[in-house]
DNA sequence: CGTCTATGTTGACAGATGTCGATATCGAGT
DNA sequence: ACTCGATATCGACATCTGTCAACATAGACG
């Protein structure tokens, strides 16, 4: 019996791949959600992205200005870059208020990774 | 901007990738284990690398052979090279038995990434 | 030994990715 | 309107990555 998940309300990044997150463990993943997940990974897959996503993860509310993330060893431009893709990916939401633009990390993400790893019962 | 890095009991950290994984939302991750969850990530990073992870977690025992996983839409070789990189990351360990070479899940993984998550009080 | 089957390795190539400097945009004050 | 500080975008570059065909290796079995 194939994968009859409710879909959850996931957000809906610009063009990019939240949605997902079938565990792990639980069967052979379809095309489709292999490739939403890998997005999502692959969003995760750098050393300067993770640590600005532990960053806004960290930080009160979950959000964060870039202004008090962004010094993480890379230029401005690439800060940026990065943080575009963490957003594109659905990991991230940003909102300008003001001079300073700020990022969230996106509610329904955790939620989905823990669903990924859904332990199975023999551990 | 100090930070207080306080250095949780992280898993014995052999050569690989696998031991790592501070929670993600629980303070800055430090350079290392900014780069060590990178390397896993990365190797997750692959639609074609999931499916092959995921047919493997889903077998009886999480290993399974080669010739049962390996009908993915590649070829041969890239299936191998695939293998090679989860093996790599520390995600797979592999063993040789006659003519053929079972995959398994490395023990620690789903603990180790489970432990990333771990979901903090506020939601 | 020779051959078959299963898997790994090598070499090559197109395309993706991380990085930076230069430049643009957007608000806030002056 | 002008300037300044904060972010984003652009263009260029070197490196990394996924893929395949060809070849190599390793057991099994005659």
């Amino acid at each position: 019996m194939s994968k009859k998940r409710v879909e959850l309300p996931v957000l809906a990044a610009e063009n990019a791949a939240a949605p997902c997150c079938p565990p792990l463990t639980a069967g052979e993943l379809s095309v489709p959600d292999s490739e939403r997940m890998a997005a999502m990974f692959k969003a995760l897959a750098d050393p300067v992205r993770l640590r600005l996503f532990s960053r806004v993860a960290s930080h009160p509310g979950r959000e964060a200005c870039v202004c008090d993330i962004a010094d993480v060893g890379v230029s401005q431009p690439t800060v940026s870059h990065h943080l575009k893709k963490l957003r594109e990916a659905g990991l991230l939401t940003s909102e300008r208020r003001g001079t300073w633009v700020y990022y969230a990390v996106a509610p329904s993400v955790l939620a989905a990774m823990s669903a990924m790893l859904d332990l199975p019962a023999d551990r």
